[in-house]
RNA sequence: GCGGGUGUAACUCAAUGGUAGAGUACCUGCCUUCCAAGCAGGUUACGUGGGUUCGAUUCCCAUCACCCGCUCCA
């Protein structure tokens, strides 16, 4: 499938706009249109129904997007890791500065140095053949002379201190010492980067007219922070008992992230976030539970399972806090990409409010008697990520008739309109008729009434809304009082009495199977 | 942030140093008894700001947005 094919059914159809487009848009921030909305909304009301609803050990939160600094401290939101990226200056490339030793020890180049004998003899021979290609932007491979000089005035002042393979690394990636200290090299090319940028990861603002350093404030990254800050406040007052979780569903904002893909990548998002306490004991048996029950439910609306995937994170991959992660991908046309992580995060963030409010957050368990901080098992959804999941795996090219057709298929339940009313033509009272049925169903379903033009194009024009069933009101309906009914995938039809439609409907939408199709 | 590309109507695309066309869509009639039919009429555009020029949608510069790559993440 084709992004831009999506994207363009999108504006087209009112599923997603760029943000304040008539003053020529804002990169990484997008509108939901009238249909859009149905689709967002109908995701997090099925989220919110299966996870807090239909759960008895689950209650829900909404807090406030502008909390006080202090928790962004604690989660280390501010000052831990805001990770401080380089420049190459030579390949352009972009890492972050923790990273580069890690990446440099696994790249070509420098494994095939360290190879090399570290007299200056073997090294200038290195950096006139394999270094000027592997590494072309190495300041032994430009300036060999000036380099290996430095090395062998190292050598002769400090001969008892050896050099570490860092160092070392260092001093041959390093044509400038006084002004710029010893240097690490990129470990694509081996050229010098820039000095450390420190990325702006939260959105700044300040709350109250005077805007100074004191009252600065965060707009917050993820849901999460709120959830722990309020768990003593739902443990005293909500009558939980672990194992419980709480839920929330809200926007979030990033300013560091680079928008991309359509709206996957955006700085401002909403989540739906579980945070699931619970004995440390049992931790592990929850972490795969969830990690479970969350992949299941994007089958259950429709991802098909070969597109979705469970990805566990290796051991260095994981966060310095968490046991286990696994991240739910899907396989959109840009490639795959995270819809939902499941983080198993110990007491880290409990412990870590402890510590910054001074407050006791610990849970007195009744059962076993014993006091403890609870353990955390995170489902984290992006609810913007699982619509433009549900967008690429709904939108489908077929043929009718002969004829090409465009279609989403939702799953009855995401569909932002459930039916559609037609009368067959705009006389002999059939539009009467249609619109007394619509009325009916109108209290009880999303439903849309037209009567413009051919059959036909009305129902294309559903088949790109991702309407599931059309109802006909045609010259049949006059004497017999029966509509028909059209599947939207089959392009299937069959009559039921008119009076029955809304119950026919309702049975649709719930999965009962279509006549013939049993 | 960096590198490359793109920017004309609601959508998909043309043409042009002398202010723009098509198809689709949309609106109004007529006609139409089941899958984008037909006829007649109609609405909508050169991303923004500068510069060169008698004159710029076209050339130049900047800016913004989008797409692709490096990177970050729900």
């Amino acid at each position: 499938m084709d992004m831009d094919k999506l994207v363009s059914l999108c504006k087209r159809r009112g599923f997603i706009f760029p943000s304040s487009e008539i003053y020529g848009g804002i990169n990484g921030f997008w509108d939901y249109g009238p249909l859009g909305v149905e689709l967002k909304r109908n995701i997090k009301d099925a989220w919110w129904r299966d996870n807090v609803h239909a759960r008895d050990d689950m209650v829900g939160l909404d807090c406030s997007i502008i909390m006080n600094p202090k928790v962004w401290e604690a989660s280390g939101h501010v000052g831990g890791f805001s990770d401080p990226m380089s420049t190459c200056r030579q390949c352009k490339r972009l890492f972050r500065t923790d990273q580069v030793w890690d990446q440099l020890q696994e790249s070509d180049w420098f494994q095939s140095l360290v190879a090399t004998g570290r007299d200056s003899q073997s090294l200038a021979q290195w950096a006139a053949k394999k270094g000027k290609k592997l590494a072309p932007g190495l300041a032994l491979v430009r300036n060999p002379t000036e380099i290996l000089s430095w090395l062998a005035e190292r050598a002769r002042t400090q001969p008892d201190e050896p050099i570490d393979a860092k160092t070392f690394v260092q001093y041959l990636a390093t044509e400038q010492d006084a002004r710029t200290g010893l240097v690490l090299p990129c470990p694509n090319c081996g050229g010098d980067l820039t000095e450390p940028r420190n990325f702006n990861l939260m959105f700044e603002t300040h709350v109250g007219a005077v805007a100074d350093e004191a009252s600065k404030a965060y707009l917050r990254p993820e849901t999460a922070q709120g959830i722990f800050a309020n768990f003593k406040n739902v443990v005293d007052t909500g009558r939980v008992k672990v194992p419980f979780g709480i839920a929330q569903v809200g926007k979030s904002f990033r300013n560091e992230i680079t928008p991309r893909n359509f709206t996957f990548r955006s700085r401002e998002f909403e989540q739906m976030e579980i945070e699931f306490f619970c004995r440390p004991e049992e931790s592990a048996t929850w972490y795969k539970y969830w990690r479970d029950t969350r992949f299941q439910w994007y089958v259950d609306h429709g991802l098909r399972s070969d597109r979705l995937r469970i990805r566990d994170h290796d051991p260095g991959e994981l966060s310095f806090y968490s046991t286990a992660t696994a991240d739910i991908e899907y396989g959109f046309p840009f490639g795959v990409s995270e819809l939902e992580g499941i983080a198993h995060r110990g007491d880290y963030d409990l412990t870590q409010h402890q510590k910054y409010s001074g407050k006791d957050l610990g849970y007195f368990d009744e059962e076993r008697k014993e006091r403890y901080v609870p353990h955390v098992i995170e489902p984290s959804a992006g609810a913007d990520r699982a619509a433009l999941a549900f967008l690429c795996e709904a939108y489908t090219e077929d043929e009718i008739g002969g004829e090409a057709r465009t279609v989403l298929k939702f799953h009855p339940r995401l569909a932002p309109i459930k039916a559609a009313i037609f009368p067959l033509v705009k006389k002999d009272g059939m539009p009467e008729k249609a619109q007394a049925i619509e009325r009916e169903m109108k209290r009880r379903f999303p439903v849309f009434y037209d009567e413009k033009g051919a059959i036909g194009r009305r129902y294309r024009r559903q088949d790109e809304a991702g309407t599931p069933f059309c109802i006909t009101v045609d010259g049949q309906t006059l004497t017999d009082d029966t509509v028909t009914v059209r599947d939207r995938d089959s392009c299937r039809q069959w009559r039921v009495p008119s009076a029955g439609v809304a119950r026919a409907l309702q049975d649709l939408l719930e999965g009962q199977p279509i006549p013939g199709d049993e």
